[in-house]
DNA sequence: CGTTATCTTGACGTACATCAAATGTCGTGG
DNA sequence: CCACGACATTTGATGTACGTCAAGATAACG
């Protein structure tokens, strides 16, 4: 997708002729800027990223992009959530991310997406052109700098998500998975025992390496042991935090 | 590791002064530059690299660094293997990947590790110290660059990884490790059908998320059906790499 | 040529998958 | 407002791929 063969040197800005108000207002009042890579430009620079940023939407269950698709457009996502997938010739699915609110999405190196992308909700998005987000890195460092940052926590995800798969038990996988999902909410906000989520358990089954089946007696035997409280099936109340942390990380 | 929080802007070169011979050598006939990040940088800017790079040995069993540990240091490899994993309280132990000549180390983002590598043979590396490469990332572009497209090539590789981990059954699991690992020889020279593999059962079993015994007895299977051919236990021929993609790929 | 580590093979157990059915949830329209 | 159907979730009964335990076989090494 990034095709960063050719590293452009110098960086000479482009010059900005017209500057409507709406334009600049697009990025500026933007409120995930500060979440997303957008926030690695000052605000003097928000200009340029408004001009190459196209707003789209997508609605709940619609391909966003998909897997060996031509990667032409890169996304940032401004509200929703949306499921990161690859899929086996048979079908069978594995999810490899869930992403919400200042994500970036289409982030790989090559021409082509090695995963796909998918609307779980109702998402709105910026859309970048490959040209476009290629002269922005070249001409803002801070930019790409940032996408390296992304890169690498996406990574190190990647890497636990692996400990997770390939050595955790249902129960583990389970904790795992509240607990982090607790974490995108305190993210924004204090540490949340409340929980929403916006995924079936068949997006939580295909996340976490199991069968719907499964996840659903996991779900009901945290709730015997009255670690979590299920009010309805996509509300989870963490009712002892520490001993799913506990669990998560495989101490028992 | 990589704080890229403060990137630093314009890129004044600093001055190299005294440039001995020996020094500049030390890079510019390095044999797997081209191979490695090192590879974006034209010749005439070998010397800052080479003032930086400072060659080191670690023998097979011992630790490069561990995870959590405070990340001062990247690494290139310029010869051996390494096994990069993680590991849970009670032992249990998930590799991320195997790496030899050529991959860096140490890619990822805040000041610990996300993962320990250990050498598997005897390795020989570059280190780097956390400012030295900082410095030489906002000196040259071209550098942090390809550090992306090497963090974006990893995650790739982590997200295929998981659906290894999360949706293919053994037989599929040893498929995948035996033709990437013949694309890894292949790389330098033509697809090759004989292997030579570095790591034990113990460590190809925590690759792949099985145990041993599962791949000792994947391995026989696959001798049987005489896909594969076992000189030795760390020498594999692979006698059917059509079959081999296509068990590897979920096509059966 | 014994000693030790690694690998293979067999017998058996189990965590999770599969198959099947009941229960709950929600939107639609009468 | 309630009845209906479609679909998601839960729960139960049973199967199986892979794990565990244990014993040999093979290779590495001093």
């Amino acid at each position: 997708m990034l095709d960063m063969a050719n590293a452009r040197q110098p960086a000479v800005l482009r010059p900005v002729l017209v500057l409507p108000g709406h334009v600049v207002d697009h990025c500026t009042h933007c409120d995930v800027r500060s979440q997303s890579v957008c926030g690695a430009l000052p605000a003097e620079d928000l200009a340029h990223l408004a001009l190459a940023a196209r707003s789209i939407k997508v609605g709940a269950g619609h391909m966003v992009f998909e897997e060996t698709a031509n990667a032409d457009s890169f996304f940032n996502i401004t509200s929703g959530t949306a499921r990161l997938f690859k899929l086996l010739p048979d079908g069978r699915r594995q999810i490899t991310g869930f992403v919400g609110r200042g994500s970036f999405l289409g982030l790989a190196a090559g021409t082509a997406h090695a995963i796909s992308a998918e609307a779980i909700t109702d998402i709105q998005l910026c859309r970048f052109t490959r040209t476009d987000l290629m002269n922005l890195l070249s001409d803002f460092p801070a930019l790409e700098r940032r996408l390296l940052t992304l890169a690498c926590n996406d990574l190190a995800a990647a890497q636990a998500q692996m400990l997770l798969l390939g050595r955790k038990s249902a129960r583990e996988r389970l904790a795992c998975f509240l607990v982090a999902q607790s974490r995108v909410i305190s993210a924004c906000g204090h540490p949340q025992m409340h929980l929403h989520l916006p995924m079936t358990r068949t997006d939580i089954a295909d996340y976490l390496g199991l069968t719907i089946e499964t996840v659903s007696r996991s779900f009901s035997a945290l709730k015997k042991e009255k670690l979590i409280a299920l009010p309805s099936a996509s509300e989870v109340m963490l009712c002892d935090l520490p001993a799913l942390l506990a669990i998560a990380e495989g101490e028992d």
